[in-house]
DNA sequence: GCCATGGCTAGTA
DNA sequence: GCCATGGCTAGTA
C-alpha cells in the first residue's frame, strides 16, 4: 500500500461514530488536497478488506454521494442509525456533523 | 511509460 | 480539470 493510500485508510478509520469526513477534506489530510478521487477510489478498493465506515464520507456540500439505489439506502440507514440526520434530499449539515481531526 | 479508473470539486457562466 | 494507483504494453538491455 502506498503512503498516500495508507494515510487516507488510516484517517477514514478514525473517523468517530456519528460524524462524517469530506472526500476533499481527507483527501487534504492526508496531504494531498485535490486528490479527492484518490479517496474515491481508496473506498472503493478497500472498504471491505480494512473495515472502512465508508458511509461516513460525503461530498463537500454534505451529501450522500452514491447514485446506486441500493448503496445509497445502506448509506442512508447507516448514519441514521449512528444518530445522524439526513434530510429528504440526502443532505447532512456538516456544521453539526463534520469531523475535524487535529 | 501510458491509460483507465473514480461515490470529486473550486470556481466560472 | 484534478491526480494517485494498478495493470498492461512496447521496447530497451
Amino acid at each position: 500500500m502506498q503512503p498516500f493510500t495508507k494515510r487516507v485508510v488510516t484517517i477514514i478509520q478514525n473517523i468517530p461514530e456519528g460524524r462524517v469526513m469530506t472526500y476533499g477534506q481527507i483527501a487534504s489530510v492526508a496531504g494531498s488536497p485535490r486528490a479527492a478521487r484518490q479517496v474515491v477510489r481508496v473506498l472503493h478498493s478497500m472498504s471491505k478488506k480494512h473495515q472502512l465506515p465508508w458511509h461516513r464520507v460525503v461530498n463537500s456540500k454534505g451529501k450522500i454521494a452514491l447514485q446506486d439505489d441500493a448503496s445509497y439506502h445502506e448509506q442512508l440507514l447507516s448514519l441514521e442509525s449512528e444518530g445522524i440526520e439526513v434530510g429528504l434530499n440526502g443532505v447532512i449539515d456538516l456544521a453539526r456533523y463534520q469531523y475535524h481531526p487535529d
